[in-house]
DNA sequence: GGTTAAGTTTTCGTTTACGTAAACGTAACA
DNA sequence: TGTTACGTTTACGTAAACGAAAACTTAACC
């Protein structure tokens, strides 16, 4: 009977399980839980993490990847729990979603430039390298 | 006669006019300079940026906003300016193209995905407003 | 000729996001 | 019974990207 972790229906990871999933050290897991980004519950000492957890988790690391800070990510945490304020706090929260909107959309261009001028070197570059063959070999 | 900056042709800006234009200390461009980011000529003491400079300071400032780090962009340039090498880096340098671009194309999904679930949260909110605009006002 | 405005170098401080090591608990396994 | 694997806390270290301040030069203006 080792699964207690499964017992009462919902799935439960440890941390070297999700360092694992995500090739993440536990430091860092621990960090984030540091930082007020996860909450796992405890069994005695140990951290479990829940769906949840592994749910914010992912969203952490795709934030990352997209260039946000800790805290940025956090804040983003903390305006989707407070979603279900009242009109005061919709508006306000309808207003950064949509300065995050601009952002992603400037980012989003940032990248298709990104992959435009990329996609040109690559070209140029097969056509020297073709070249150089031809010279060399034919 | 003070437009001996664009005497010989060739446009050059002060480090205050491209900090003016980008938005950014002065402090920052020297630091990119440090860094081996840029390298303007100088006019006696002081720096003077020319069209190049100016263009890589875009390129630098687009990196940061899609999370590169400062030696990652450096590393582009460095290549980028590598690229009329021969077989060997030829054949290397089409490598990292190509996990740049895997990389680009993970962060282009990354950002689909959140502007997907941006525009939920933002349709949700919505809904919850109007709502109690017309509980409220109705 | 004194004062702004913009530039320079150098140095020290700060924040972020962990890495690394110490020193320990616990459970399984040979 | 010892060692291996995995977990814990605490504390110090570090790289990156500047900010801030000091102490100076140079050019422009009134």
């Amino acid at each position: 009977m080792e699964a207690v972790r499964t017992v009462s229906s919902a799935p439960v990871y440890t941390i070297g399980e999700l360092a694992r999933e995500f090739d993440i050290t536990t430091r860092a897991i621990r960090y984030y839980e540091d930082q007020g980004l996860l909450e796992p519950i405890r069994d005695g000492q140990k951290r479990m993490y829940r769906r949840r957890d592994r749910a914010r988790l992912k969203l952490i690391l795709r934030g990352k990847r997209l260039g946000m800070t800790l805290s940025e990510i956090r804040e983003t945490f903390v305006l989707y729990d407070q979603a279900h304020g009242h009109q005061r706090q919709l508006r306000y929260y309808l207003g950064v979603l949509e300065e995050k909107r601009e952002q992603l959309k400037q980012q989003r261009r940032d990248i298709e430039d990104a992959l435009t001028e990329l996609e040109q070197s690559y070209v140029r570059c097969r056509e020297l390298l073709d070249e150089q063959e031809r010279g060399d070999t034919g």
